[in-house]
DNA sequence: CTGAAAGCGCTTACAG
DNA sequence: CTGAAAGCGCTTACAG
């Protein structure tokens, strides 16, 4: 399918104009006469002209376009960001070009090409799973690209990073479980080669040990990743202890699902017997029942602050901001039922 | 940030080779000795040579890019349509440049014309609520740039359409219900302005015709977006019935979640006394208890076959076909136990 | 197998 | 307030 379309230069010589005084009536300039501004839009309107914004790109160097890689698209979570980082980008005049890695670093790095190719003028990234060396991304900085990380950050190389203060969301969790009156509270744990999760856990432990509660190993369950079915598994191990926890605090939402699930069919009351904390705030912790006493990741405002700091060092001359700011956002707890043991206490 | 790029022609100096060559080499064409290509390729690599492809875009008129305009990024149906149109484009060497309308006909608008100047060479969309308008999107057609529309399609315009049989699954959900035993089926259905949900309470109809089973206008509940609040509301409005129903079609998840726990906060055993099927498979549909029977409504393979029509058309030269398929996907129904009232049936 | 030349559709410094 | 001219970094038809 092809078609020809009509130049800023047929414009011009319809109008018998200069080509670069359609470009800045066009363009608003303040050196054009109002009512040479309004033959031009009124003309260009009238035979269809459509400004071709690849040329305008190639010239001006710039392509007011960002790449995003994550790990998937389909996660609800990547979901979120990306739509924050959208709205954002698109109010600052930015559009935004989208790949998933499918947690390959091979994928990771291909794409990483392609936008260095395609001049994108800024990257927003969610490492993959595998991705431990970042080579593919020093480029970036070579060629003068800004990069903002999101989530799953890289360690041990210095970059801009968004994340959210695990330890003391976990620390917060924990301790509203505290205050709920739990005084045998377990923790079903992510996978601890990932930061996120280890300060999850550390936050749990913290909390334990500031309210000098008993820490007993066995009410720690490890997961590979937090799945529904090893939720499952965590919640019937800590069933076959002799002497069951009575607060959970889970690493997300998912397995807290499956911890009340399985507590549930055990005949064993949530929040009464067992109070349930989860983490993210996914859709369903709202819908579960007994709703689910959560933390709220930021999805959304992660995306939102990945792009106004993306957007301002792409914008900004100076150099030196270029790789170093780590912002870390609030998150808050949300409680519902599930953690509701002790009524007349308000966390 | 600004850096100088190495550009072709530095690479061509450095050689002392012709930038027509050094062109050809890097873009492997036949006409060049393997040696040269060697050559160049070794050479680039070691000065850091990054093509421009924007420059390559402008200079042939092909920008290898598509939009895509949904109404929300974050909304699961989307994240998961765009992660299939994401994979099937990355490997046709496509990207993809996203926006979101928010279900605004203004915002819808501008992306339209912000597509057309960035010269993508598709689009794919799906459109705001509002829109009943189609004018912003004819002007793609003058451009010679294909669109294909998915699940919220234009009607009375010609268009390239992706949508799933609605009646059809419909039926064939009602019918499992009938199966099953059932004999007093309700339906919660959605927005009747909606193309969707007209087809997916026609499907009902025709499944109790079909099978003789008496039409009772009680048993159909219309909601306005199928939220889960209005599901509450549906089904509270069943409860008060004189009479009960032994099955509910609802159109989609969300709504069945709400009949499902508004059901056994009132002791009605599910399946056994109200079977539940929804419509979608939402992720919660098999994590409620007990897992919803529903229709998968094949939303990561809709955003494949977008995409894959879409590239078709891109690359035919034939403008013959340009605005005029509509394909169907077929769904499958995928039973679960809150449809299970009659075990020894194998639907 | 390699090169010289033109040109894609804009923008912008310079000139008037 | 408007215009002439150069050029962004590639590609490609033409020539040899």
């Amino acid at each position: 399918m092809k078609k020809t379309r009509i130049t800023l230069k047929d414009l011009a010589l319809e109008l018998k104009l200069a080509p670069s005084t359609i470009s800045r009536a066009l363009d608003n300039h303040p050196a054009i006469s109002n009512a040479t501004k309004k033959r031009v839009q009124q003309k260009a309107d009238e035979i269809g002209f459509v400004p071709n914004s690849i040329a305008s790109s190639f010239r001006k160097k710039k392509t007011q376009s960002i790449g995003i890689i994550v790990p998937r698209i389909d996660v609800h979570f990547h979901s979120l960001v990306i739509s924050g980082i959208e709205e954002y980008s698109y109010d600052s005049g930015y559009n935004v070009t989208i790949f998933q890695s499918n947690n390959s670093l091979k994928r990771e790095e291909e794409i990483a090409r392609i936008l260095q190719n395609k001049m994108v003028e800024g990257v927003i990234a969610c490492l993959a799973i595998e991705t431990e060396n970042y080579d593919h991304f020093k480029k970036f900085k070579k060629l003068g690209v800004p990069v903002v990380f999101y989530d799953r950050v890289p360690s041990n190389f210095d970059a801009n990073k968004i994340v959210i203060n695990d330890f003391e969301s976990a620390f917060t969790a924990t301790e509203h479980l505290i205050n709920m009156g739990c005084k045998r509270i377990g923790h079903i744990a992510g996978n601890q080669s990932t930061t996120i999760f280890k300060y999850r856990l550390a936050g749990y432990k913290a909390a334990l040990e500031k309210h000098q509660l008993n820490m007993d190993p066995r009410l720690i369950s490890y997961t590979n990743d937090l799945s529904y079915d090893e939720g499952v598994e965590s919640a019937e191990a800590f069933l076959a202890l002799p002497e069951l926890p009575d607060g959970i605090f889970c690493a997300n939402d998912y397995t807290a699902v499956s911890a009340i699930q399985v507590f549930r069919r055990a005949n064993i009351k949530i929040p009464e017997d067992i109070a349930i904390v989860g983490f993210s705030n996914y859709p369903i912790s709202k819908v579960i029942e007994p709703h689910i006493t959560t933390v709220n990741d930021q999805a959304f405002q992660m995306g939102c602050t990945a792009a106004k700091l993306l957007i301002r060092l792409i914008e900004d001359d100076d150099d030196d901001s270029i790789n170093s700011e780590t912002i870390s956002l609030k998150t808050e707890l949300i409680v519902r039922e599930s953690s509701m043991k002790n009524k007349d206490i308000i966390n």
